[in-house]
DNA sequence: GGTTCCCGTGGATACGTTTTCACGTATCTC
DNA sequence: GAGATACGTGAAAACGTATCCACGGGAACC
């Protein structure tokens, strides 16, 4: 239990001022001579900086925050894993909070993330852009992942969505330019970089597919943060859209079970559902299953996210798979770089997998 | 951006010293009136006290560290959500590192939580002993959970295995009183508490299990931490135990699905297969219907831990359950707790759910 | 009424680091 | 060879907090 070197033992050590061991260390310039004296002491020491000293000094925290709704979601678990790895090849420590999808226990947790001083945070928002607003303005960099904070106040609109004209400012992968719409910069959350799959051609896809099938009441299913996919789905089945057939659950396992068992219930015509996350697959299947509807025989399935276990389902299901990890870890990217030069939002695409769970119209 | 109000500023506007303020809202001492006053200050500027100079103050970081091999593992998912949902409710911030199962990985981990002065770790242990004891000498309070490091330098050892007799010491549930075996205190980790599952008893379960539906060639298929599970397999299939029929794969899917393939194709007499994690038991199933094995026709399989997904599999799978959530959370008591009194060692029931995929020995 | 004790309070210090500033020496330039 | 320039170096300040210590005043006690 003995106490840690301090820099200070390194000087005296040494024979040096702090000063110069915090030049040798930090990479300023120094003799040779000095420099290599100063590592002698400091490895024979075992010393190791105090990010406490540091940080103080420089009134930041060096780690990332990282902000996911729920980390049983294997798809968090990816983004996560992508974060994980960019930080730790940046040197970099994360500070993890798993917000349940809660706004409130979001604005806590970002609360606990300014009170470390943590600076920079990647998250996928629960909260609106009011609640995100302060908190830039604050003085984080914040990259959003996976999805952007809705805009606060606004009901339902189903016509010319906010997210939608957002992304119209967002850069493509490979340089692909952005859709010739009206640029018309809505700076809504004010200028966050995102990092974001393709959710509108994911979806369309995924829609087009199932239409080929022969499918013509096609179901979306949708959880908390899926309101810009619901928004392509909505686009892709084109007017006039049914919205008994657009359903959303709360976010836990049971409440999207129950959403998918009432969609089910409410409406036996339905010959297809496309889930707008892996959960919410997850509970289509059970659901479909506990009211003795094969799939795909009597409805066709196609679920957002790869997950392993997809393949292992019976049947195996069909997919919109969105690359988490490499969300996770462009996310990362962004974020530390930011500061340096302005980051520009990202968006990766998605690639719908088929597999077993659609079949043709009965 | 402006910048956020110190402990001075509230105590220049309260009319008061810092010392005040600081004891204030410490809960120490003071007048009900200065109390007041300080408060609505502190409130009217916004004040949040800096984590940053009150941990170099003490000379610690008041958060957790987390060091789990692998969030994309569902299991892990639930574990670290537990140790999340304490920590919170405990206002601590949790620092976050996965290994990847690699011990290198894993010292390059805990160097950086000690660089980060973070005093409490909980981890699942992917190094040897040899790794930890010079962090927990260190003067580190670390909890181990799902698994303890194995003891260094030690070859394969059979026929009592070193995890077991740390076993012994432990508490087990709800005061139920240690094996009467010699205790022994084999103090190899020095003395450090851990929430594990039973997974002697859980194993055993599965193997009598298997057994009375007449399997006699049972196999293991286990990755990197899941010794202990493999010793009470072992001791489960009673002598001799054909060590053929006990493999390993190292933690990457990949590997997984190479240990599964080859283990059936290299003994195809083997009935059934106990797999040692949620992604060995994938790799299994994958592998299985890549050789045309049908489950449980062919061969029978259970597998460690509950996912939500072994319901939705095809066959829906007979899993060892082990409550994922509980250890993390039990796990965070325990590091939390330590330093207050003594911890000790906690290990949790498992329950053998049975589900469709074990059937009668052909 | 004087002494003692206790409580509320503020000043000062320390935590370990980075960074600024000034100083001295060695090198370069004309 | 004298001035200017560059560079290596150390002392000191600052970051925001918790805590030790000393001080003052009021209450309690004899």
């Amino acid at each position: 239990m003995e106490k840690r070197a301090t820099i200070k033992d390194v000087a005296e050590a040494a024979g040096v001022g702090v000063a110069t061991v915090s030049r040798v260390l930090s990479g300023g310039s120094a003799s040779p001579s000095t420099r290599e004296r100063v590592l002698a002491v400091a490895a024979q020491l075992d010393y190791r900086p105090s990010a406490l000293g540091r940080n103080l000094r420089q009134r930041r925290t060096g780690g990332l925050g990282l902000l996911v709704p729920d980390l049983t979601d294997t798809f968090y678990g990816q983004l996560s894993e992508g974060v994980l790895a960019c930080a730790r090849s940046a040197g970099e420590p994360v500070v993890l909070g798993s917000t349940g999808g809660d706004p409130e226990q979001e604005a806590e947790l970002i609360g606990m993330l300014l009170e470390q001083s943590v600076d920079r945070v990647i998250a996928v928002p629960s909260g609106d852009a009011e609640t995100w607003a302060p908190v830039i303005r604050a003085g984080m960099t914040v990259v959003f992942a996976d999805r952007l904070p809705p805009e606060a106040g606004r009901e339902e609109e189903h016509d010319r969505d906010p997210a939608e004209s957002a992304l119209d400012d967002l850069m493509l992968l490979d340089g692909v330019s952005p859709r010739g719409r009206v640029p018309e910069v809505a700076a809504r959350p004010p200028d966050v970089p995102a990092v974001l799959a393709d959710d509108r051609a994911g979806i369309r896809t995924a829609v087009r597919y199932l239409r080929g099938l022969g499918h013509r009441r096609i179901a979306f299913l949708g959880g908390p943060g899926h309101d810009r996919r619901a928004d392509a789905f909505r686009e892709a089945v084109g007017a006039p859209v049914d919205e008994e057939l657009v359903v959303f659950g709360t976010g836990s396992r049971d409440s999207a079970y129950a959403a998918a068992s009432g969609l089910f219930q409410s409406r036996p015509d339905l010959s297809a559902v496309v889930a707008g996350g892996n959960v919410l697959g997850e509970a289509a299947v059970l659901a479909a299953r506990e009211l003795d509807l094969r799939v795909p025989r009597d409805v066709s399935l196609v679920m957002y996210d790869d997950v392993p276990w997809a393949e292992l389902c019976a049947p195996p299901l069909t997919v919109i798979a969105q690359p988490g990890r490499d969300m996770g870890y462009r996310a990362c990217e962004l974020v530390l770089r930011e500061g340096t030069r302005r980051a520009r939002s990202v968006v990766l695409p998605t690639e719908l997998i088929i597999r077993g769970s659609c079949g043709p119209r009965r």
